[in-house]
DNA sequence: GTTGAAAGACACCATCC
DNA sequence: GGATGGTGTCTTTCAAC
């Protein structure tokens, strides 16, 4: 699939608000209605949208630690580890990544206890080295055509 | 602002589609259309629900490059740091964290050639070890109440 | 927090450019 | 490829409870 630039556009306004209906859209990007739904449906369908999310503040939800973990696995066990962090549902990314880590993870924890326990459950089939997050320093994010 | 668990089942379901209407996401957590509205509302103006947003898939938006920075500044020059990763709109997000390094930030790109573009940019006022993504192994995330 | 009603907006389709 | 107009449905919003 071949995006161009009123693709874009699209992609930018739904990142900012995803629940802007077709109708709205469209008077953004003018386009009709018609046309921007079809547009959507179109990259949805081939997976440029992934998925119409919410961004959450972890702090008022009540999971105040967040970090990143570089892990490490020992005598390639990935099959392991891939199969042990299956059981967490506070892991918000999990990344297999070139260099001296062989996975980043970004975790929410309720506490230091819970970040205490994962760390333990994952040493026994990776080392690890825990980024504490202090605070978002930037986060926005345009798409351009090349 | 106190959550309770039914809260905690209306992100869960916007998290996964935040397109649903109100009265679609009330049938989903058994309430009325005008009560989950309220909550909605309330956890919108409370910061809990930060912004309504969309996954793409960088590859087919053609950006196939992507990775993680650990950035860390030479001679305590936050200020610098910051005022320089202001001006790259393909920063998905920048921590500031504990740990050896000052910063944690995860990039998109056209290309290597942009790649090392950034990483020059970067080098005069922090050193870099750059992560590149194989692949994303996990990204499902849940709240639950503590 | 629920129900019910009214107004409005929306998505969808066919048609046409 | 995109626009327009009409129709039916769904949603939102408000009231009263």
């Amino acid at each position: 699939m071949k995006l161009d630039e009123l693709d874009m556009k699209i992609l930018n306004e739904l990142r900012e608000n995803s629940r802007l209906s077709m109708s709205e859209l469209g008077r953004r990007v003018n386009l009709s209605s018609p046309s921007v739904t079809e547009r959507v449906r179109q990259m949805e369908s081939f997976g440029v949208i992934k998925k119409y999310t919410v961004e959450v503040n972890y702090e008022k939800v009540g999971q105040p630690i967040q970090c990143i973990v570089e892990a490490t696995v020992k005598n390639g066990d990935y099959q392991g580890f891939n199969k042990l962090i299956q059981r967490f549902s506070n892991i918000e990314f999990c990344y297999r990544v070139a260099g001296n880590a062989c996975f980043l993870l970004k975790l929410q924890f309720n506490n230091f206890a819970e970040a205490e326990e994962f760390i333990n459950t994952v040493n026994p089939i990776a080392s690890t080295v825990t980024h504490f997050i202090f605070s978002e320093v930037k986060t926005n994010l345009k798409l351009d055509l090349t």
